[in-house]
DNA sequence: CGCGTTTGACCGGCGC
DNA sequence: GCGCCGGTCAAACGCG
């Protein structure tokens, strides 16, 4: 029976989980990466990694200050064998001959000639030392302008979350006198669409009649139930005011509205961006995914171009949450279940739903903030970008589609992360594609719900393959596995809960798209394209570089 | 008996 | 205007 699958999963991990180190972040690693990217390979292991170092080029290596000093130090020690070579001298040449020949006993006179050359070795690699540390100094304030940005970015969300402790449920939202504006692109859609446990604001705006109960509501319109009161004039009802353009406005936008075509055309536009989908494509022999949420299945259809049917479902977590989702197999692939989620809740979530929903969240509202000017290549371009950024394990697994009826954001969870450590293999049967979904847990690869019934946790690891985004990151990218954290289950879920809530913060995401749209914008502007890989020693070079480490990675997971 | 699922009917949007 | 299609409703049904 399908009741088997309502109950809510164990908890999850946190998905999207910002830690307070910067590295944590793709987007940073993005955007700095060289120091970054450096200081995970310290992690490594150090004395390995400062061999690597001297062979890199100038560009990478110089980053880390310590990691020079160890070169320094180890300079006279292991280097030497490789830079003898380089740094023959003719003289040196001669007076090691010469040594030879007149005296029968070199072994105090070569070594001589080798402090020798050592003195001019060193010399030389004094003068590298030096310019080393010229650039890292260079670096480090790159570094220090990044921590602070990051802090400043942690600042403000702290505050928008005080402010929103504060705020009554209902917030009176902008004004919609935008016609075009990308600077409102960022702001209104967090209005409309959030999948995420919203607690009170937008998720009350999003429900047209949380009194009236609408679930018990006998006449709705179909498809429309939602936007059918708000579109219309719909004075009363305090529901309504969360993102309905004549609620909370100055009589000047009631003139707007009044205007009939142009009214129409912003409802319009925001019925539309209401209809932003979150679609999750994951592996489940399951029926259906357990995101930690209560559905009721309230109808079924059969889908033109796919013989299997297609299941609607609406949440019965609170009555009339307004969030729905469709269940239906991809036809290609039948063990790929496709849900997709709309709407947002108006009631608080347990944890593991809350990572589900801020998953969902941060894809809608960085595909709303990101696509809202859907014909500006900057929006297009920002929306892929968010995607890898806000996703980044699944930089290849977050897609947008623009052509679909609704705007949808697709993060496809069949896709392995590359490079993952210990991966977990949750497939039951994947002849084609060994180990395809593997869930890499920053424990060393267990996640810390496992008090769950096996297909709990087959369906919820499934997940939490999203939810671990960021780590995800870090244990596939540097094929490390990070220590046992060592948290207790509980504590780990509140974390995770945490930072759901944080991320499913649609204010936290538009303000995380501006400031990454605002920076990427700075960098496309002084290093014309990142998209071109190029390995020329210039001095964006390192952001080329490991731009280059992102986009292998991209295209490892894209191939897969 | 209550709750959830099933399933046919209905409705609205959209394309031709 | 008509038909197709997606989405929803609600009575019937099944299960615990």
């Amino acid at each position: 029976m399908d009741k088997g699958h309502l109950g809510g999963g164990g908890g999850g991990g946190g998905l999207l989980a910002l830690d307070a180190s910067p590295r944590q972040l793709g987007f940073l690693n993005l955007l700095s990466p060289a120091p970054f990217h450096r200081s995970m390979e310290a992690d490594d292991g150090g004395g390995g990694g400062a061999k690597k170092n001297m062979k890199k080029s100038r560009a990478s290596a110089g980053a880390d200050a310590e990691d020079h000093k160890d070169q320094a130090s180890a300079a006279g020690l292991a280097i030497k064998k490789e830079d003898l070579t380089i740094n023959l001298l003719p003289g040196n040449n001669t007076r090691s001959d010469r040594s030879m020949v007149v005296d029968d006993d070199g072994a105090s006179r070569a070594d001589e000639d080798r402090n020798g050359r050592n003195t001019g070795e060193l010399a030389a690699m004094q003068a590298e030392l030096s310019r080393m540390n010229e650039e890292n100094q260079r670096l480090r304030g790159m570094l220090t302008q990044v921590n602070s940005s990051y802090h400043a970015l942690q600042m403000h969300l702290v505050a928008l979350m005080q402010q929103r402790t504060q705020m009554p449920p209902v917030q009176p939202q902008q004004p919609p006198t935008h016609e075009d504006g990308k600077n409102e692109s960022a702001i209104v859609p967090r209005q409309f669409l959030g999948l995420g446990p919203s607690g009170a604001s937008a998720d009350v705006a999003e429900e047209p009649s949380n009194s009236s109960t609408e679930v018990g509501s006998p006449r709705r319109s179909s498809s429309n139930g939602n936007e059918d009161p708000e579109r219309g004039d719909n004075p009363d009802g305090p529901s309504t005011a969360g993102w309905l353009p004549g609620r909370g406005m100055s009589q000047q936008q009631q003139q707007q509205l009044g205007a009939a075509a142009k009214g129409h055309d912003q409802q319009a536009q925001e019925a539309t961006m209401r209809k932003a989908r979150v679609s999750v494509r994951a592996r489940s022999e399951a029926p259906i995914i357990a995101d930690g949420c209560q559905w009721r299945k309230y109808g079924q259809k059969m889908a033109k171009g796919n013989p299997c049917p297609r299941a609607y479902y609406r949440c019965t977590m609170a009555t009339g949450c307004p969030v729905r989702k469709q269940v239906q197999r991809c036809a290609e692939d039948r063990t790929i279940l496709i849900t997709t989620y709309e709407g947002t809740h108006n009631h608080p979530l347990p944890p593991a739903a809350m990572a589900m929903a801020s998953t969902t969240s941060a894809a809608a509202s960085m595909l709303l903030s990101g696509s809202m000017p859907s014909a500006d290549g900057a929006g297009l371009m920002s929306s892929n970008f968010l995607a890898r950024t806000v996703l980044p394990c699944s930089s290849s697994m977050a897609t947008i589609s623009a052509s679909a009826p609704f705007p949808t954001v697709t993060l496809d969870l069949t896709h392995a992360p590359p490079g993952a450590p210990n991966a977990m293999p949750l497939n039951v049967a994947r002849p084609h594609a060994p180990g395809q979904f593997h869930v890499p847990m920053p424990g060393g690869g267990m996640a810390p719900a496992f008090a769950m019934p096996p297909h709990m946790l087959y369906n919820q690891s499934k997940f939490s393959g999203l939810q671990m985004s960021s780590d995800s990151v870090d244990a596939g990218q540097f094929a490390q596995p990070r220590p046992p954290m060592g948290l207790p289950g509980q504590l780990s879920d509140t974390v995770s809960a945490a930072a759901a809530a944080i991320t499913a913060d649609p204010n936290f995401t538009v303000a995380l798209a501006a400031a990454i749209s605002s920076i990427m914008a700075g960098q496309h502007a002084a290093g014309n394209s990142n998209a071109n890989n190029s390995n020329n020693n210039t001095s964006n070079n390192n952001v080329t570089t490991t731009s280059n480490n992102t986009t292998s990675n991209n295209t490892n997971s894209e191939t897969q």
